[in-house]
DNA sequence: GTTATGACCCAAA
DNA sequence: GTTTGGGCCATAA
């Protein structure tokens, strides 16, 4: 790809993650070449266009909590699409990491 | 060019 | 468990 961006380069990380698994800010951060751009990743993925066919909903923070910030986003609307996917969550309304984090090099 | 904001992360209280 | 402060970098104005 020609482009640099970092918006190019996430959108392309996220796009990658496969269904029914989940991958963290810092990953995507950390894959995209930018550990400490964490923050990017959701300033990005809040102002994706709808045609970017990124699913956003599969993009956790590292405890495994639903973004969004709050419920302004769609906290239950990804929570729907999560377990839509395959995605289940614990009682805590958390992702368990541990069996459906996202690994790119096992894939 | 600068300023302000942010779907985060980490550490400390 | 929550709240506060600091840091990093890119986007938007």
């Amino acid at each position: 790809m020609a482009d640099n961006s970092a918006t190019q380069r996430i959108t392309a990380l996220v796009r990658k993650i496969p269904r029914g698994r989940v991958a963290t800010y810092g990953q995507i951060a950390a894959l995209a070449d930018r550990p400490r751009n964490s923050r990017q990743v959701g300033s990005v993925l809040k102002s994706l266009p709808a045609d970017s066919h990124v699913p956003w909903h599969r993009v956790v923070n590292s405890h495994g909590r639903i973004s969004g910030r709050n419920n302004s986003t769609s906290e239950g609307l990804q929570r729907c699409l999560l377990e839509s996917e395959g995605v289940q969550l614990n009682d805590a309304g958390r992702i368990d990491l541990a069996a459906f984090q996202w690994k790119p090099r096992q894939r």
